[in-house]
DNA sequence: GATGAATGAGAGTTCATTCAT
DNA sequence: AATGAATGAACTCTCATTCAT
């Protein structure tokens, strides 16, 4: 039996644990694993993860939480440091915002389940919960974009935020192929079939901005 | 038990029942339904069923398909009526396209399922030569837009295009609640809380074609 | 693969195999043995079990009812042969009876769980179907009852039936052991401590019925 | 952390704490709660159910011997006043009996469940002692009914007074039906199909007192 | 003596797919 | 060609009990 988590810090620690697995997990296998395996990851039982969370989706709404939060973190920064006007601003915030999208191998893949597995079998209160506070969350992002781009009022800021996410998640699922099937392509020599993310979300974001900027 | 369909034409139309099933399932269920549902709506057996599909997600990719070609069969038409410049175009092809995806119910939900449900158990050959389609004909849509708006290089049209498509998916689940939330909403009086697909659709794509204008 | 039951026969008597099986092993385990057991003991899956019960609680069900089924069916013979008067009948009865509960090995220790277990996990109507089901064999045989002894209303025949019933299913819980503890008395020499369920079964029917016939 | 009982009566206290908290809840919840409901009822922890329990069932077993010492007490007194001779007395002591009955709203429906889930859990020496002390108390009991009635031998007292526990056991269980399924027959306005367990083991009781009285 | 974190066996059910008829 | 009976892997979650603190 692992030591008992007993301090709060403890428990937090335990908590990041469970996560932590099922991060390395969900990369490994590509969807959702087992509250089984995450158990035997983190070297505890399975009846201990129903300690800390209530259902298995609610670890991975944990995850992407906090993927989220660190990615609203550093966009803030990311924003103060744009430079002036707009429109000189899209082509740093989009190499600036894939950086930071690169930073968690888990975030996009996690997205692209959200809609489709996660909302099935979330409570309702709790998926409300989280889909309101990512609103939220494109809010107070909007509304420091209005701030250093007056030109934007803080409504049409947060539409631009709201924009690009969705541009995000739409690039991502339309470009992403999955892991095997990628394999299959380079195999071939065909790689150049596919579109590739990175380029199209920075040259997409461009141009949303850009539209943005002439208004 | 149903006549056998032995001519090739019974054989399509049995299909095509079996997908007119699914559809209407899908509808009403709100998530994939079961193999025997649609066996049963069809007024078949279950194993009839793997007679005309290989699995159950390809009865879908099935129904997908045929939602897409209608709608860029539509959308070729559309783009043919836009108006000149490109700058102008942008609003007429928003409404137009957001016209064309009301007419398939099953579309947009059904393309929110694909990258997270459909591609686990779709074969790969088979997921690659949806995917490979799809890219082809925004290609092939895409150089009918060069054609139309000179300005546009045919990669950027089809790139432009892309990129619409990624934005239609990525609002779709953005602003999508499950209906069952939307009911509580609703019943809380908190609907204004959510992003209308359609208004942010539109403002997006406004946008997006008016930074590619300018280019 | 087992060969598939097609005809209604074949469902018929593999729907009694599981019931078999399940029998057996009930007896074997001294409670509700898991459906994978029961599974395994027919040599059939576990998936084929929910073809022919909607829920492990239901087989036992079923194999109450043809318990019960076999016993009213024989104490209706028993009845026909009753000795006149009423009070001469108490004993034949108790005798008779008795012995037709010893031909079901599995009658009274269902019947002990039933309460308690199963109606935990039956749903509302077929626990409401069965218990409706028994009321009214015992009405039928309490009118068979009345026939025979005409100084009984078809009432209190019914009535007496009741309490013949309530009486062998309070002794039986009453009187009986778990059989380990039996087989630890009995190694003690202390099995006199224990009342014998025949033995008290009969006496107590005896008084009722006497008390009965002296009304 | 409530204070430690160090005191003998301070455990003895929070034993019986513990067993209210059983009873109050068992009455709820129309089964046996979980130990953690129990805990927390009491405002202690779930570990400390255990200092003072072998197990769940224990609770139980001891709410029940709880229940037993009162009636058993009760019906010495209730013994005493039957009026003379024994034909006359069925009548008194089932009305008596069912007074005394309705007095513990636990013990009937635990009863129910001694059989079926308790055996199975209990420790088998806890088990029979549990049965050995009803047997003595009924025992007991009959010597004082015998020296009332002197025309029963101290065995057939005993004896008639188990087969009116037995009659209790199997006529609750038989009548009851789970709260739900009679709040369904009271909407459905079949109430009446149900039998009156009062009135049934009233009419039983006498019946069978009066066959005893014959003999 | 009290705590409550950790345990982990245990079980029921669904449903896409296969394949004997 | 159609059938539908059989399959069986997959997976979540509960909760009585233990034991380190």
């Amino acid at each position: 039996m692992k030591q008992n988590a007993i301090s709060a810090e403890a428990k937090q620690q335990r908590r990041a644990d469970f996560i932590a697995s099922a991060r390395r997990l969900f990369l490994q296998q590509q969807r959702l694993p087992a509250v089984a395996d995450i158990a035997a990851d983190t070297g505890l039982a399975k009846g201990t993860v129903y300690r800390y969370f209530q259902s298995k989706e609610q670890i991975f709404l944990a995850l992407l939480t906090q993927d989220f939060a660190e990615l609203f973190t550093a966009l803030e920064r990311l924003i103060e440091q744009l430079p002036q006007p707009l429109s000189e601003a899209a082509e740093p915030f989009a190499d600036g915002y894939l950086k930071l999208l690169q930073q968690s191998a888990t975030l996009l893949p996690l997205l692209a389940l959200l809609n489709a597995v996660l909302e099935q079998n979330l409570p309702q209160p709790q998926l409300l919960a989280f889909k309101q506070q990512l609103a939220q969350a494109l809010d107070t992002l909007g509304g420091k974009l209005a701030v250093r781009f007056t030109q934007l009022s803080p409504a049409s800021a947060s539409q631009l935020l709201l924009h690009s996410y969705a541009l995000t998640l739409g690039l991502y699922q339309s470009t992403q192929l999955p892991a095997a099937v990628q394999t299959l392509l380079q195999q071939a020599g065909l790689a150049q079939l596919q579109w590739d993310f990175t380029a199209e979300l920075t040259a997409a974001l461009c141009r949303l901005w850009w539209g943005a900027a002439q208004e």
